[in-house]
DNA sequence: TAGTTGACCGGAA
DNA sequence: ATTCCGGCCAACT
């Protein structure tokens, strides 16, 4: 058994490029469906360089945040890869 | 140990 | 439609 981040991390690798997750799915596929803070929470104080964050976004379909508050780098990588905003 | 924080969510006003 | 409130979970102080 791993650490709920742990599983989360794995999750959001585990997110097919050109798509995008919100953080209540991610809770939801690490275990944890009513988590979606503590993977906010996961991101934003110890965030992993090996995680692509950017594909994870707020359940209104807005980025929601990213390393700083750069929402606008997170937008422009999603669309690089082919999501829709 | 207890309290606060945060890139959130859903419902109510 | 926007704004406010309560609730949930993990990490930090």
């Amino acid at each position: 058994m791993k650490s709920f981040t742990e599983t989360v991390r794995m999750v959001v690798q585990n997110i097919p490029k050109g798509s995008t997750m919100t953080y209540k799915d991610v809770a939801i596929k690490a275990g944890r469906p009513l988590a979606a803070r503590a993977v906010a929470n996961i991101m934003a104080k110890n965030f992993d360089g090996t995680v692509p964050c950017h594909r994870v976004i707020k359940s209104d379909g807005s980025l929601g945040g990213y390393n700083r508050g750069g929402e606008v780098i997170k937008r422009k990588l999603l669309m690089s890869e082919g999501a829709i905003i």
